[in-house]
DNA sequence: TCTGGGGTCCTAGGACCC
DNA sequence: TCTGGGGTCCTAGGACCC
């Protein structure tokens, strides 16, 4: 058997956690740049807020209803977010993170009555601890286990759903619409939907052959998970094989100067990254582009690759390919909205190669990377930086309705009166 | 005025090897 | 009429996830 637990509204329970004010109202949190609606809390839900929505044309809507809005603060949800996972963790011996705000669990080895009381148990554990509600769904795979999770957050009391019997999976996935499946998305279901699969259980009734002639094995894997057919395990976390770091800008950015600047910060954070998974790049990515959303502007799109010497996770060595690169790419006479860096092609550090021409790795640099990581993790991101970063960034996204860093900055801990 | 920012996996097809 | 049988590596594009 797998749990699921995912955390109900994330960002938006993570603003609640920390201000009273906000349980009263319903809150809705906006995407970097306070661009779109990317978590609701239930009342919020409950107003008719769409998930995605551009923040502008719901903007009435919330002032309306007194919707408390608030900016992305991943600062704050990243670490909610680990001290949620450690609790977690602690409920089974295995278990994978899956995203920001969803853990697996191995949950085999109980009865029924077992398994529920264990689930409770997590449920009340992780509101006591970390005042973030979650829902528990729990199935014979994980598919089904996600599944029941739906179903936990749609019609369960207690936060907790279980799909184990034959005769109950089979009942509860004739009412699952199969676009609500995980792993089927718009395209497959809209394909699907030409077969006459409308449900989750007319899907497990498709010829796997079939499925997987027409659709490949990775929906092959699906079909055969819902059928109570376990194909996933619990996946340890590997490192990234690429990283990315892009905004959007808070005005039209038209100077190379301020491109570059740009670019340092987002090199800056990628390489702090890069280097907290202990790998090496082998090759930067630098891409610019104009407002989409702007057709009669003249638009531009560039992404430079620069392939480096011997592989890197010098900032600088970094920052110096990046800017090669949006030198590359960039064009005067256009209004860009948007910048971002890759690094790719990245290697652990014993599978680095090196040549006789390529100067040995230097102590001292690595020394440097380290000692500067030290600091701004103790201090604050941003305390030690590079020059080229420039000192003032008023094309900086917006961040109007931003909270505090309650637990990572020492000047933003909550006070109590 | 205003529209996010990350990732992964799989497949097909081309180019090449013996 | 008719032209083998086995591989690898790389890339682009599609589809999906949060």
């Amino acid at each position: 058997m797998f749990a699921l637990i995912d955390c109900n509204s994330f960002y938006a329970s993570c603003e609640q956690a920390f201000n009273p004010a906000l349980r009263s109202r319903p809150v809705v949190v906006l995407s970097n740049n306070d661009g779109c609606v990317i978590a609701r809390s239930k009342a919020a839900k409950a107003l008719g807020v769409p998930m995605a929505a551009p923040y502008f044309q719901i903007k009435k809507l919330c002032e309306r209803h007194n919707v408390a809005v608030c900016s992305s603060n991943y600062e704050l949800y990243g670490d909610i977010s680990r001290r949620v996972m450690s609790i977690l963790a602690d409920f089974s011996t295995e278990s994978e993170v899956y995203s920001i705000d969803e853990m697996f669990l191995n949950f085999s080895g109980f009865d029924l009555l077992g398994v529920e009381a264990h689930a409770l148990k997590i449920v009340q554990t992780v509101w006591q601890w970390a005042w973030i509600p979650v829902c528990v769904g729990i199935g014979p795979t994980k598919t089904l286990a996600k599944v029941a999770n739906a179903a936990a957050k749609k019609q369960s009391k207690n936060g907790v759903f279980i799909l184990q019997d034959q005769d109950t999976i089979k009942k509860h996935l004739a009412k699952t619409p199969i676009e609500d499946v995980w792993g089927i998305g718009r395209r497959t279901a809209e394909k699907l939907l030409q077969l006459g699969v409308k449900t989750a259980g007319d899907f497990t009734l498709l010829d796997a052959r079939l499925v997987r002639q027409q659709f490949g094995v990775v929906y092959e894997r699906t079909l055969r998970e819902l059928q109570g057919v376990a194909c996933l395990k619990l996946e340890d976390i590997e490192a990234k094989k690429n990283i990315c770091s892009s905004r959007s800008f808070s005005r039209p950015v038209t100077e190379l100067a301020e491109m570059e600047q740009a670019v340092t910060l987002y090199m800056t954070r990628a390489a702090e990254k890069l280097r907290a998974q202990d790998s090496y790049a082998q090759a930067v990515m630098t891409f610019i582009q104009t407002n989409r959303f702007k057709p009669l502007k003249p638009q531009h799109y560039a992404g430079k690759v620069v392939s480096l010497v011997s592989a890197s996770q010098d900032t600088c060595v970094l920052i110096k390919a990046a800017i090669e690169g949006l030198r590359q790419g960039f064009k005067l006479g256009f209004q860009y909205q948007k910048a971002g860096v890759m690094l790719l092609d990245l290697i652990q550090n014993n599978e680095r190669q090196f040549d006789l021409f390529t100067p040995a790795p230097d102590q001292k640099r690595e020394t440097l990377m380290k000692t500067i990581d030290n600091l701004n993790n103790r201090f604050g991101r941003h305390t030690a930086f590079f020059g080229s970063a420039g000192l003032k960034h008023d094309w900086q996204m917006r961040c109007n309705h931003l909270s505090k860093r309650y637990t990572t900055q020492w000047d933003e801990l909550p006070t109590c009166h």
